[in-house]
DNA sequence: TTAAATGATACCATATTGGTATCATTTGTC
DNA sequence: GACAAATGATACCAATATGGTATCATTTAA
């Protein structure tokens, strides 16, 4: 039950690199130094970040990626929905039968706020907010 | 990224119904009446539910399930670590490699607040709150 | 003795996540 | 044009968690 997994994780990682880059053009092999991961599998994530419109890349030799917004507009929240779906805490059985009044369920609207508090407070946060602590 | 799963559920929803009936000594057959579930399915997370403190059984004829505490003193945090674990939504990987200040890393407090909260809702939540909504 | 109940446990199915491998395509440079 | 360096696309495998079934052992009331 991680809000976070591996995968979203490596790509927040790899934003925050790029973005103390920026205006590099910044190519798998230069990240996976920084990163700890294997080549295929950054690369991997990268293309996910590519497709889903954080990265623009560029092909053939001295390409690699670059940010395509500002890091201030990048929302952890979008990372982690890119990559896991929308945020869906809440979703839970408690059919009608036994919960008929499912409207005002005391559960389903603990669920629902638990949800709410979460999104808010990761749509708050942006890579900017994230390097900004980091050393160097 | 649920925070409740299918046997969490279910387990919540036979609680339910075996507080409904405190007293009364159910049996696996008679909940299985009322919960839409196979009965060896129903039986395993009875079973659960006895090891983990929330039930009492009896064994041989007529024997079956009662509440080992009252209705108000589950609590459904514990129903679900009961079957989920300990509720971490905070873990995250990033490594220090990145995140030197890991300590004030931005995003680790902001999943370990979403946690915390999380905990305390559903901390708050018994099943006595849930059968008071429920008909009949 | 028998039937009705739970205890224990082993097993299988499915979905998700994590990770690897491979071939195709693009592009700068000699 | 040939070559090397890069990404694009995709197929595949491994590990884990979850959901669910099956079976045999044990207990107990009648």
């Amino acid at each position: 039950m991680k809000l976070i997994t591996r995968n979203t994780d490596y790509a927040i990682r790899a934003l925050c690199y790029i973005a103390k880059n920026e205006k590099k053009v910044l190519s798998v092999k230069g990240l996976v130094k920084e990163s700890k991961i294997t080549k295929p599998f950054l690369r991997k994530i990268l293309q996910h970040l590519n497709k889903k419109g954080f990265l623009k890349s560029t092909r053939g030799k001295g390409g690699g990626f670059v940010l395509m917004r500002k890091p201030g507009l990048i929302r952890v929240r979008e990372v982690i929905e890119a990559f896991q779906g929308k945020i869906q805490l809440s979703e839970h059985v408690f059919i009608k039968r036994l919960c008929p009044h499912i409207k005002v369920c005391k559960l389903k609207k603990a669920l629902d706020g638990i949800e709410k508090n979460a999104i808010r407070v990761l749509n708050s946060i942006t890579i900017k907010d994230l390097i900004k602590n980091l050393a160097r």
